[in-house]
DNA sequence: GGCTGAAAACTAATGTCAATAGACTATAAG
DNA sequence: CTTATAGTCTATTGACATTAGTTTTCAGCC
């Protein structure tokens, strides 16, 4: 196919992703990643257009480990068992690959169609994974938005600060989801159960 | 006191924070935030050792203002209503000054004892918001944990991603704050309730 | 009122990184 | 074997952080 076949842009953006979990996403250089791949960093613009291009990947990396994350981890369960399922899916995630977790935050404003079919595919996953618990319509989206907001904020914290206090930080991520697992059982909005 | 008084860290770390609201913390430059002071960079070097310096100050600022700001947005009020306020000012401080916000989050690394200081004030306060539930030991931070970082989840997606589902965002920040008081009302760990 | 010293600004220079331009090279396809 | 091209390189430019060394301004004191 290709002349000189090259490294391939997945080998590119599995090199960036492995400094990206060593060493924060702010380590993640033109320079760095060339240097990792054992080459110059103009070269890597034969891979995607500049820094920009390469978050986008990495983005797009976040977004489809995330989602094979969860979806695997939720397969057979259903209701509360799937969102516990989820929830510790998310979170050893965050645990095991922090540079990937937080590449499907970092970037905002680009937004192109592959970025949002992929981003959609994750709300889609995490849509599923509620589909026990009847809501239709609107009030899925809406429970969908509090469980994995919830989950991703207790888990960003757990990977950017690591809570300093004394207290057992399982502990605290198990009353999380008993907590969210409660207000699924009894929505709010009382339209929403069947 | 000083000789050529000059324009002071607060002015400074202002600016900063001014162009972190309407361009995003990446454009906080030295170069910049001098700009905007009708100086030059190296000029900045007198109030901060460096731009990790000036990250630093702007942490302590989002601290403060964080702090501030709940504790405001709950005198005279408990339980529910006080959770409800601080959900609501965490959300508008975000909304109003998205860049002090993320500034509270974005350092990580380094500690020192007056950013220290400036995080156990905010979980003081957020720990202080929960009183009237009547938490115990350990249960006070798991409890604050929750609430704080389900907030801050959700809060931070709005800052940055923007929700792109049709469905209304104000109201799943409803959702979201009906499922943590109802959680609070029927701790998990029913050890901690009295 | 004129020294003096320190804070606060400046200019100049260096190093890192992103990015562009253009040359070189290896290889797949004919 | 030829050739087109993907993939690499070197060289250069520009933005930014940083350091060194210089100049300016002003408060306090003689």
């Amino acid at each position: 196919m290709s002349p000189r076949s090259g490294i391939g842009l997945d080998v590119v953006v599995e090199a960036a992703a492995a400094i990206a979990d060593r060493h924060g996403l702010e380590s993640v250089t033109l320079k760095a990643v060339a240097a990792e791949l054992g080459i110059k960093a103009p070269s890597l613009y034969n891979y995607f257009p500049g820094v920009q291009g390469l978050q986008r990947e990495l983005t797009l990396l976040g977004f489809r480990v995330l989602g094979d994350t969860v979806s695997e981890a939720c397969l057979g369960l259903s209701g509360d068992d799937a969102v516990r399922a989820a929830g510790d899916a998310v979170r050893r995630l965050a645990a095991d690959r922090p540079g990937v977790y937080l590449a499907s935050v970092h970037s905002a404003e680009q937004t192109d169609d592959e970025l949002t079919a992929a981003g959609d595919r994750v709300v889609t996953i995490f849509v599923s994974v509620l589909r026990g618990y009847g809501f239709e319509g609107d009030e899925a989206i809406h429970a969908m938005r509090v469980i994995r907001n919830s989950i991703h904020g207790f888990v960003m914290t757990e990977a950017t600060h690591y809570f300093r206090y004394p207290a057992d930080v399982d502990t605290s991520f198990e009353r999380l989801i008993d907590v969210l697992i409660q207000g699924l059982n009894a929505w709010p909005d009382h339209s929403g159960r069947q």
